[in-house]
RNA sequence: GCGCUCUUAGCUCAGUUGGUUAGAGCGUACGCUUCACACGCGUAAGGUCAUAGGUUCGAAUCCUAUAGAGCGCACCA
């Protein structure tokens, strides 16, 4: 037995150790274990992609989950003799990175990106991100995570802008892609424009105001964008109304003095709801922007990119709308026109990033038709989404979570991917007088680059596929696509997974994966969420110190349900060091025992076996009946962990297993394996090594996935290794 | 408003296609320096599976309703 085991497992000497073996080995990277012939060259495949992590700082705890899961099933599937490839990368994460960058220059030295300019924000931004793209490289190594690095990608390095620029073009020749005035979701604190999904909406109590509006009453809750209002809209069904007839022009008394409104009929209004009648903003409301668009009216702008009023409001204009609600209502109430007041309370849309209240706007921007056919497709964006999920070409785990996706796309408008910020794809588009050329810039002089960015989605949407190389038809592309699993946190179905299918079957024609995993949120031990402000973050990094990597993959992966968010603490990840441990000395014993029972014939007779092999029970020495009985109840174990991974019950196939390992080997056939060695029965004694050899190296392989770095340690030191790493060992039989 | 999920031991959660006496971890109580491990071992207590009804030979599991908790989307001017 090796002295190493006369001391408590030590992952923080073993675990770096380790990974620095498996990364020299070469066995990330399934070419080499096609080279040497740990995997045979016709071998099915198994491939995963990471979900870049931003480049905008450290893992979380979320991160750190992704990695146990994944790096689970890659090492499954990998012990199961597939070319498996598992492909890293980072995400540029244009918003976040730059508002990141944009604070720390703003408090460091009270500057603006506009007082550095373009090139030298840039630079900055790059440095910042090469920063953290190391961390995280240091990270995912710390975790375990048996990526190939040999593959890395970036959202933003030459190979993916090739792709983006491919699909961007692929996309506005076939109408796809359009640039058009449309009401968007503008953030002035940003500076930009953002998709519908990057919109947080919160609760906010407010006034909600009744105004006399001719011979109309009418209610609202943002008087500041009243100004321009001349239309009067009802529904047509409306009886109270029913005098008024569409078209009809009205005198009134406004804010600033007489104007002439105009009365629409339109069916989207609600007669419930105050009383029936409203004015419309089409310059800021979605809503009003397409009663306007239906009825061809007129849109004025009121509200200008900062959030202050533009000099239609006369006395008001350039006031901030916070400042110039109360005055305006002030005003309207000098003036006899306010009715009433009520106490309100709705949603206010604000923006992922930056917190601004959202203000929408009509703009110039490019935009991704959902709806139009596609051609050669016969079908729009919407249906190339939902048709592989409806089909079971691609399953959702949990299940349920279909049904969200559905509603989800049911709901879907046209996507916004211009972005007014910096960092980021710049959109392949270049203007000289009234020409235009997209894809690449064209010969000759006086082209200028369209200034705006790509929304990140874009290119993380292509993901699974530009990883590859594609556009160029590689052999990774080839071997690799579509991958079989997308595992990632279920708060991102929207943004990125239902973008990779709708990318990849426009652009490529096919599923981007066969399956996605769904994980939920990690929580602290109150179940509240991780945050900065709480001060309750978990660091992935401190706790694998302290604990083990082994042991935080364990915390993190046993008993936790798809879709379903996770509570951990240290206390728990303790618990699993503790276990590692119990391995440990369960190793100890069966080496001590069985290593000395059987001192001769494993390191004589199995030297024949081929590499990657497991030893059979038919070349093990004959078990007495009850060994057989204790073999036979792992193989039924064994099958049915095999049928956990095969299904992504991988929560129960770790917790199968922890409960074997300890309250079956340790627990029961340790100790009633003690007598037997302490005893004169050299048939039993024979009998029992082999047994403990055998159920401890299967043990092993099967526990490996979770806990990669202490069942490697200890598999080395057995005497039934048959492969130079357990990582490239063959998962048991029965 | 539309949609989804959850309610099982003190706590956190499993429970796969409906099938013996409903499980685990943590915690609790009591006892153990047992020659693999105190990062340990043994024993024990603890559940009308939210409530009401239905389907079934059989329900924690399927259906309906009610109550409570959470989440997503949309949004009202």
């Amino acid at each position: 037995m090796p002295e190493k085991f006369l001391q408590p497992y030590n992952p923080a000497e073993t675990e770096p150790r380790l990974y620095e073996a498996w990364e020299t080995s070469g066995y990330f990277n399934p070419d080499t274990c096609i080279a040497n012939g740990t995997t045979p060259a016709d071998a099915e495949t198994f491939s995963m992609v990471l979900p870049p992590p931003n480049v905008t700082g450290r893992l979380h705890m979320g991160h750190a989950l992704m990695l146990a899961i994944q790096d689970a099933f890659t090492r499954y599937h990998r012990m199961q003799g597939k070319r498996t490839l598992w492909l890293p990368g980072t995400d540029h994460a244009a918003i976040a990175t730059q508002s990141v960058v944009e604070k720390q220059l703003r408090k460091d030295e009270n500057k603006s990106r506009h007082d550095i300019g373009r090139d030298e924000l840039l630079k900055r931004i790059e440095q910042f991100a090469n920063e953290s793209h190391d961390t995280i490289v240091s990270q995912l190594k710390v975790m375990g995570a048996s990526v190939d690095w040999s593959r890395e990608a970036f959202t933003l390095d030459e190979v993916r802008s090739r792709a983006v620029r491919t699909v961007f073009k692929r996309m506005y020749d076939d109408g796809l892609i359009y640039r058009g005035h449309r009401i968007v979701n503008w953030d002035p604190k940003g500076q930009t424009t953002i998709s519908d999904d990057e919109v947080i909406y919160q609760e906010e109590k407010a006034t909600f105001y009744y105004f006399t509006y001719g011979p109309f009453t009418i209610g609202t809750a943002r008087p500041e964008t009243k100004f321009g209002d001349k239309y009067v809209v009802m529904h047509p069904d409306d009886p109270r109304y029913k005098e008024w007839k569409h078209g009809q022009h009205i005198d009134l008394e406004w804010i600033n003095g007489p104007i002439t409104a105009t009365v629409i009929k339109d069916t989207s209004i609600d007669m419930a709801f105050g009383t029936g009648v409203m004015t419309i903003t089409p310059w800021h409301s979605a809503v009003d922007f397409d009663i306007a668009e239906r009825h061809e009216l007129d849109k004025e702008q009121i509200i200008d990119e900062y959030g202050k009023l533009l000099p239609i409001a006369g006395e008001f204009a350039g006031v901030k709308i916070a400042e110039a609600r109360p005055k305006i209502v002030e005003k309207l109430r000098e003036k006899g026109l306010l009715v009433k007041e009520e106490p309100y309370t709705h949603n206010i849309a604000t923006a992922e990033r930056t917190g601004g209240i959202i203000e929408p706007q009509i703009k110039l921007q490019w935009f991704i038709d959902v709806n139009r056919e596609v051609p050669g497709h016969g079908k729009s964006l919407k249906e190339l989404m939902l048709e592989p999920v409806r089909t079971s070409k691609i399953r959702i785990i949990p299940d349920h979570f279909e049904k969200t996706y559905f509603h989800w796309i049911e709901n879907l408008r046209d996507w916004c991917i211009s972005r007014q910020i910096w960092y980021g794809h710049r959109v392949p588009v270049w203007y000289r007088g009234e020409s235009i050329a997209v894809g690449q810039e064209p010969e000759g002089e006086g082209w200028t680059q369209d200034e705006d960015t790509l929304d990140t989605w874009f290119s993380s949407g292509l993901w699974t596929f530009s990883t590859l190389g594609w556009p160029d038809p590689t052999n990774d592309f080839e071997t690799y696509h579509p991958t079989d699993l997308l595992e990632t946190g279920h708060d991102i179905l929207f943004f990125w997974v239902a973008r990779m299918i709708l990318m990849t079957e426009y652009a490529v024609g096919t599923i981007p994966f066969r399956a996605v995993y769904l994980h939920g949120l990690v929580r602290d031990a109150q179940g509240r969420k991780m945050s900065k402000s709480l001060g309750n973050n978990l660091d992935p990094l401190d706790v694998a110190g302290k604990f083990g990597a082994d042991a935080a993959r364990m915390a993190l992966v046993v008993g936790n349900t798809p879709g379903t968010d996770l509570r951990i603490s240290e206390d728990k990840v303790k618990g699993y060091k503790h276990f590692a441990n119990k391995l440990w000395n369960i190793a100890r014993f069966v080496l001590e025992n069985a290593g000395k029972e059987l001192a001769s014939e494993f390191s004589e007779g199995r030297k024949t076996r081929p590499s990657g092999t497991e030893p059979s029970v038919e070349e093990t020495p004959a078990l007495v009946p009850a060994d057989i009985a204790h073999l036979n109840a792992l193989n039924t174990l064994t099958a049915e962990v095999t049928e956990d991974f095969e299904n992504y019950r991988i929560y129960l196939a770790a917790e199968k297993l922890y409960h074997y390992a300890w309250h079956e080997l340790a627990d029961k056939i340790l100790e009633e394996s003690k007598p037997i060695f302490a005893g004169d029965d050299a048939a039993a004694k024979t009998s029992r090594a082999q047994l403990l050899l055998l159920l401890l190296d299967r043990t092993l392989r099967l526990l490996h996935p979770f806990m990669p770095f202490v069942t490697e340690e200890i598999w080395q030191s057995l005497p039934t290794k048959d492969a130079d790493y357990l990582m490239v060992a063959r998962w048991p039989r029965t």
